[in-house]
DNA sequence: GAAATAATATTGACAGTGTCAACATCGGTG
DNA sequence: CACCGATGTTGACACTGTCAATATTATTTC
C-alpha cells in the first residue's frame, strides 16, 4: 500500500487546488458571473478540458467552493464560540462575538461567501450537511445564553433565527456594497442594539 | 406634437415589456444564471438580435429589472407604512408591518428580488436612487417610533440598519431556500422578538 | 400625399463558453 | 515488463452575447 499521490502527474502542481484558488481570485475581482472554466485553464497554462478530471462540470467546482466555504464558516464560528467561553465573557457578549465572527467571515472569505448562498449555481444537497453544522453552533450558543437567563422562555429556534438573519443580512448587504444598508455602519453597535433591551 | 408610440412596429406586442416578463419567468424557474437573451428571443418568436434595440446589452436588461424591483419595493414599503398609520397602530406595530412587507415583497416578487442585490450583474449607479428611497421609508418609520418613545436616544441610523438587516437577511435566506435559517420559521414571531424588550 | 427620417427587426458573422469523445502520456501495480 | 488507471490534450459541437450591415416599417416633414 502506498500513500495517495501528493503531486499530480502532468501538471506541475495541484490542479484541483489551483483551479479553486484561481476561481476565488476571479470572484473577488469580478464576481461569480465572471468565472469561466476556460479562462481559468488559460491562467494556469493548461488545456481547456483539463478541469474535467477534477470537476466534471462547472457546477461541481462551484459546489465544492461553497462546501469549503461552509466548512471554513463553521470553523470560524466554533473558534469564536470557544474563544468567548474561554475568556469567560457573559453569554450575551458571546453571542455578539458570534455575530462579529459572521461578519468577519463574510469579509475575510468574501469569495466563498459570494458563492455559499447562490443556490441557483449548485445543488443545495451538497452543502446541506455543512451548513446545518454552522447553524448548530449559533443555536447552541443561544440555548446556553437562555439557560443563563437571557431571553428565557422564548422560542430558542426563533431567537437563533433572528440572530442568524441579522448577521446574514448585514453581511450580505455589506458584501454587495449596496448604496444603502449596512455598508458604513458600525457593526458592533448594531449587534449590541439587537441584544440589549431598551 | 404626438403622443409617444404605445405599440411597437414590427413585433406584435411590446417587445421590451415581453423580454422583461419572460426574463422574470426564467429567473423564477431556474435562477438568474439561466437567463439567456437568445432563449428569450426564441420564446417570443423573434430574431436573436431583436433585444438590441431595447437593451443594448444583457446587463442593461438586468439593470432595468433590478431598478423596477426597487421601485416596486419602495411602493410596497410605503403602502405598508401608510396603511399602518391609517389604521392607527402603534409605532412598534408599524415597524413590524414594515418588516413583514419586506418579507412579503421578497416572496411576491421573488424574481426581482433575486436580481436587486446582485451588484455583479449591473452597475450599482443604476439602482442607487431607487434603493435609497426604499431605505428612507424605513428610516422615517424608525425616527417616528423613536419620537413616540421607542428606543429613544439610540442612534437612529443604527436602529434602521438593524431592522433592514433582519428583514433582508430573513428574506434572502428564505429566497435562497437554504437548508437552515429562516425557511420554516414563523416570520412575525421572529420580527416581534426583535422589537420587544426581554 | 410623397419623401425623408427615425425606429425597429433580421441576417450573418465573430469570438468566447461548457461539455463531450477520442486520444496521448505518465505513474504505480501486478 | 506489461498492464491499468489517472491525468492532460486535441478537436469538435452547440450555445452564448455582441456587433455590423441590411431590410422593413412607422413617424415626421415638406
Amino acid at each position: 500500500m502506498v500513500t495517495k499521490r501528493q503531486n499530480p502527474i502532468h501538471y506541475a502542481g495541484d490542479l484541483r487546488a489551483d483551479l479553486m484558488a484561481e476561481a476565488l481570485r476571479v470572484i473577488a475581482e469580478s464576481g461569480t458571473a465572471a468565472v469561466s472554466l476556460r479562462a481559468l485553464t488559460r491562467s494556469l497554462g493548461v488545456s481547456h478540458a483539463a478541469p474535467k478530471n477534477h470537476f466534471p462540470t462547472k457546477e461541481a467546482l462551484f459546489a465544492e467552493l461553497a462546501r469549503e466555504g461552509f466548512v471554513l464558516f463553521e470553523a470560524k464560528l466554533r473558534t469564536a464560540a470557544e474563544g468567548a467561553a474561554a475568556a469567560g465573557v457573559g453569554p450575551v457578549e458571546g453571542l455578539i462575538d458570534l455575530g462579529l465572527a459572521y461578519l468577519d467571515f463574510a469579509r475575510e472569505y468574501a469569495s466563498h461567501f459570494a458563492l455559499m448562498f447562490r443556490t441557483d449555481l449548485f445543488e443545495t444537497s451538497v452543502i446541506e450537511q455543512e451548513s446545518v453544522k454552522g447553524f448548530a453552533v449559533l443555536q447552541d450558543a443561544v440555548s446556553a445564553a437562555q439557560a443563563a437567563g437571557w431571553r428565557q422562555g422564548e422560542n430558542s429556534h426563533h431567537v437563533a433565527t433572528l440572530l442568524w438573519s441579522v448577521a446574514h443580512g448585514h453581511a450580505h448587504l455589506e458584501a454587495q456594497q449596496m448604496p444603502v444598508g449596512a455598508t458604513a455602519t458600525d457593526r458592533e453597535a448594531v449587534l449590541r442594539l439587537l441584544m440589549t433591551a431598551t
